[in-house]
DNA sequence: GCCGGTTAATCAGCGCACTGAGTATTTCGG
DNA sequence: CCGAAATACTCAGTGCGCTGATTAACCGGC
């Protein structure tokens, strides 16, 4: 009777769209290293020697799952941690020569898994598919941190 | 040096959007019931008395992970299984009376929740993004199930 | 130097999501 | 009617993602 379009769910999209892209990347990435995984080697490609938290920031995992990914990824010997001299608190993260490879191996594969992904839409909707999701995350995560209202001082 | 730039990434994108979406949900629907536990009640008022794997079709769920949040939804009392009489490998899944009023509340919620997520689009621009997702997504799932390629046999 | 507040990381607990293996039931072929 | 294939569901195992509580280390004030 009452039942509701789940098509116009933006949030069922998004399940949806996620799960689709995790499928693909099992069969056209990897098996073994999974797209946050991937995020959190890029970002310690970008930025050698972040910090657990930091690099969890970057990627948009919070503390907890940003651990579970980081031990698994270390105990794959494709990072290492070390204590910071400087702060006692963190663990310093670093690739190891392995973890480059496998940055490198699967940059090369998650280029062509997007052409996959994206094959049904044209130049101009892809730029529009990006523009739009990430005004709606952001947007959304903007909602989680408030900005102190009223950047005027 | 090699790093990639991750909002070029559709998996990505698709990950911060879900999140994003999943805690304003929690804040803005319920903290009880989630969003793909509400996609399951919807299912259920769509089409009363579906099987557990049909229901599981219905929002895209597999057959593990619609068992667990079926399970769930019975024990709070929101939804009935029957063993279908004709065929007893099946439970006929009804909602219960509270079952059906949860769904009428939550429905609500989830609509001024949507206005929220998509308040940073136009008009114009809600439809594209729907559109797009919905394109994407069918496309990556149908490359899951692939039609006998040949319509015309 | 010590106290209190803050911060980085861990742990416990819940829920979503998948695969592979196993069980019970139905259905189909002989 | 019986055995084999198919089907619905369950169970074990892995991984992502969150919150709340705890532990260890830092940092400011005194």
């Amino acid at each position: 009777m009452a039942a509701v379009d789940l098509t116009t769910h933006p949030g069922h999209l998004a399940r949806r769209l996620q799960q689709a892209h995790h499928l693909l990347w099992n069969t056209m990435v990897s098996e073994e290293t999974t797209s946050p995984q991937f995020a959190v080697l890029n970002a310690l490609v970008a930025e050698p020697g972040l910090d657990q938290r930091t690099v969890g920031e970057r990627v948009g995992l919070d503390r907890s799952t940003i651990a579970e990914v980081i031990s698994r990824l270390d105990r794959r010997g494709l990072l290492g941690k070390v204590r910071d001299p400087q702060d006692g608190r963190r663990f310093l993260l670093r690739l190891t020569d392995e973890g480059l490879r496998a940055h490198r191996r699967l940059s090369m594969r998650a280029a062509r898994m997007n052409q996959v992904f994206l094959a049904p839409l044209s130049a101009d909707e892809r730029t529009a598919f990006f523009d739009l999701l990430r005004r709606v995350a952001d947007a959304a995560e903007g909602l989680r941190n408030p900005e102190p209202s009223g950047v005027a001082g």
